[in-house]
DNA sequence: ATTAATGTTCAGAA
DNA sequence: TTTCTGAACATTAA
């Protein structure tokens, strides 16, 4: 569940404690649970990231990376359910890595706990970290997405635009639950085809993205149902209280209040919409 | 007790 | 080339 605003978040947390402190040890699979992908491999990570100093924390997409001393970069992906805390994971059970830092502080170790175990880590050479990813969202300077931009990512496509959106390729840090929710604030249907868009609606497409975004951060990202995402502190975020459409199905529209919101299946994801609000008729 | 579904990404097939 | 499918894993609901 981790996209942007949830990442976002973890970065703010970890960022203050971790920044400028020496890593004194790494240790995975803590109560013998099943690693996690690390790439190369966790003696190569652990014996490079010892002794080295965290320069700084930031996100990029749905990534977590660490700039270390020497120039490299570890680089986190929380994927379905993985988290950074810094105390009180959700349980003792799924933590698949600790990283240990030297100097007595309130906080000593940064933990990844992953319930599903899918996220994984890698450590890239000194200038090796490039990315694979469109622009973001929201992000520093050349890096975020200008309306252009927008335009010329929905052009090149004939798939659906909340497919489109999440793309990370194509736009970096949208994932299933933003996307229902950005496309209900833009009023668009988000089965259209994304080339068949006018630069009206991929205008709205774009100042949409990044209202909801920001306002999901400011809310600390959305904690769902089975509690599994946490800010660094472990504390739940709020902005589940403000979904618009997702996981509404059957519950009157927030905004027009004409119908309910309807629940339908895009490339094996769940889409939550409000037909009114969007322009659709369903047959 | 099986089976399907769940927030993500990617390799490999179509 | 672009788009689609299934697999990686753990847990819960049906």
């Amino acid at each position: 569940m981790p996209e942007l605003p949830e990442v976002e978040t973890m970065v703010r947390g970890i960022r203050p404690v971790v920044s400028g402190r020496t890593i004194r040890d790494v240790v995975a699979c803590l109560n013998s649970c099943k690693p996690i992908s690390i790439t190369p491999s966790f003696r190569v990570l652990r014996d490079h990231l010892v002794g080295k100093k965290v320069i700084d924390v930031r996100r990029l997409g749905k990534r977590i990376v660490f700039d270390v001393s020497g120039g490299a970069n570890l680089v986190v992906e929380p994927r379905m359910t993985g988290l950074m805390v810094l105390a009180n994971p959700p349980s003792t059970q799924h933590l698949r890595l600790r990283f240990d830092f030297r100097g007595r502080a309130e906080f000593d170790s940064l933990w990844f706990w992953d319930r599903r175990g899918l996220g994984t880590v890698t450590l890239l050479a000194p200038g090796d970290i490039k990315t694979r990813f469109g622009p973001e969202v929201l992000g520093v300077d050349a890096l975020e997405m200008t309306v252009e931009a927008w335009i010329d990512c929905c052009g090149k496509s004939r798939r659906e635009i909340k497919v489109v959106l999440m793309d990370q390729k194509m736009v970096a840090g949208i994932g299933n639950l933003y996307a229902s929710e950005i496309l209900h604030l833009a009023g668009i249907n988000p089965m259209t085809p994304a080339n068949e868009l006018d630069r009206k609606s991929i205008r709205q497409l774009s100042v949409a993205s990044q209202s909801i975004l920001r306002t999901a951060i400011e809310d600390e990202g959305s904690t769902l149902g089975d509690g599994t995402y946490r800010n660094a502190l472990s504390q739940s975020g709020k902005y589940q209280n403000r979904h618009r459409v997702y996981m509404r199905e059957g519950q009157p529209c927030r905004i027009c209040r004409n119908g309910k919101i309807t629940r339908i299946v895009q490339a094996q994801r769940s889409t939550f919409l409000c037909q009114y609000c969007q322009g659709i008729s369903l047959k």
